[in-house]
DNA sequence: TTTTTATACGCTATTTTATGCCAAAAAATG
DNA sequence: CATTTTTTGGCATAAAATAGCGTATAAAAA
């Protein structure tokens, strides 16, 4: 899919802000309504657009906690990978897992928890129970620094 | 704020699907639009829904390569903190910055880059600039298991 | 227990928005 | 330069958002 100037006008505020009304957006990129509807419905459908989501505090609910899990596996063969990934996907808490390259780890988990019992809990009940995990090493986020997932888009 | 079991419903579902209308999201949750409306104004008004954002598919953008970026700086002191932050943030291609504990680093970026030159480019040439910055290990992401940010709801 | 008060609901009317259709303009092509 | 293709803008209609209002329900006070 080709994309022009519009597009990326488009991709850049719906990325900053995902309820903009449709005459909004029009206003903003100078396109009428009907047009810019249209380059939406093209972005969502050729996968350009994934999703739509609302942001949600999670201390606001309780997640005070935030990890940071790096998982190192005893082999790298695909049947591990396929039933660590797949208990790890019954986690709610578990909000993002990378395959990583490097040294020492083969996964890092991001968890979100409402205390360190819980942690303690998350991790000694669930994750190390795991066949094949063979080393667990946390970091706790502290802050925040910056936390976007906006695409750059010049 | 107090949260009912509306209020949490609608999160679910928001944080599911962050364009749905409020009708259909009335609709879901058993609320006729107006109380539900009001419901999701007030959610924001409060904070716990922080913001709405359309997701890019990066890759469709050129952005084929994702690392972890973890950073030891020399000195604990607010005023190295202050200043790398504020330069990090000058960064688009550095979509998430933690400050965290841990043994051997004191950040960890999120980077999506076009290519390993790219890559190359913002290490040797933005952030190893930056002063209090120490050492810098980098692990490539090869493949994103799991990458929601929702808040578990039950 | 009864009365009062406050909160939140649902209905309705009005404004705003989304969306499909068609003619016109712009861009691409030979 | 003419023709074809693509994309736009305007308009009409349907859908949705939003504010106002009366009413029910639950909590608080008497």
């Amino acid at each position: 899919m080709e994309l022009d100037r519009y597009d990326y006008q488009i991709l850049k505020c719906l990325q900053q802000d995902g309820r903009l009304s449709n005459q909004d957006l029009a206003d903003r990129i100078g396109l009428s309504p009907s047009p810019c509807l249209r380059r939406v419905r093209a972005l969502e459908e050729a996968g350009v657009i994934t999703a739509y989501h609302a942001l949600v505090d999670a201390k606001k609910l309780g997640y005070t906690l935030m990890a940071l899990v790096h998982i190192a596996m005893d082999k790298h063969t695909d049947e591990r990978f396929k039933t660590f990934e797949a208990q790890i996907r019954e986690l709610p808490e578990v909000i993002e897992c990378l395959l990583i390259t490097g040294q020492s780890a083969d996964y890092q988990l991001k968890v979100i928890v409402k205390d360190l019992d819980a942690y303690q809990e998350l991790l000694l009940k669930r994750i190390n129970h795991i066949s094949g995990v063979t080393s667990v090493h946390t970091s706790f986020v502290l802050r925040r620094v910056v936390d976007s997932r906006a695409v750059p888009i010049t």
